[in-house]
DNA sequence: TCTATCACTTGCAAAATGCCAGTTATTTAA
DNA sequence: TTAAATAACTGGCATTTTGCAAGTGATAGA
């Protein structure tokens, strides 16, 4: 669907559109979250194939970049880049939406 | 997930987070689509049990409402509650990162 | 009445998701 | 220096969702 797609809406649903993406982005952009164990915290509950397959995926889409922590090399950092946070609007106006209906 | 979420990005995302909602939406609110046959027509080419399946979702949120016309009684109508008109940021913010990162 | 149109529905195959039990590479504790 | 714990995954399998294609039923127009 996104590669042929003129429209830059299913452009954007064409690579976010599921249940998870936005939930980790909320949680790398709003929450300050970096590690995959702290990605599974989350009360939503993603699946731990689930989660590598977006994190990767999400790489390969340049929105996150990794590393590894060299004072504790277990662990793996996710980091967003710019086109990570310049969905910041969109989950805002999620969020407002959200909000409005309860 | 969308049941017990307190948050209210979770909440959009449990029930819009899927890859045709935001695009049947997207022909309604901003392309002014009204019928099934419209939304089929649509580039993105939605197969029409994913359509019809939709579209009984968006009815039961309160999303959409529909009406038969009577000037030709084969002429099913959709159209957006305010629940679904408060989308619209929502949209134009993917629509303006899509274009952004195309 | 006969054909076209519109809005679906159904059946089945393929893909995505969810659950859960590993696995590997560190690091910390004994 | 070894043993347990932690972090980030991977793989198998059942369930769910999606996609494709063909069919159905109710109008409507010729």
């Amino acid at each position: 669907m996104t590669k042929k797609c003129i429209c830059p809406i299913a452009k954007m649903v064409g690579t976010l559109g599921d249940k998870w993406s936005l939930i980790i982005l909320r949680d790398i952009l709003f929450s300050k979250k970096k590690h995959y164990g702290e990605f599974l915290d989350s009360p939503e509950k993603i699946s731990t194939n689930i989660l590598a397959n977006r994190l990767k995926m999400m790489e390969k889409e340049k929105l996150l970049s990794s590393s590894i922590d060299q004072q504790n090399r277990r662990l793996k950092i996710y980091l967003p880049t710019q086109k990570a946070r310049d969905l910041e609007p969109v989950l805002r106006a999620a969020a407002e939406w959200g909000q409005k209906y309860s």
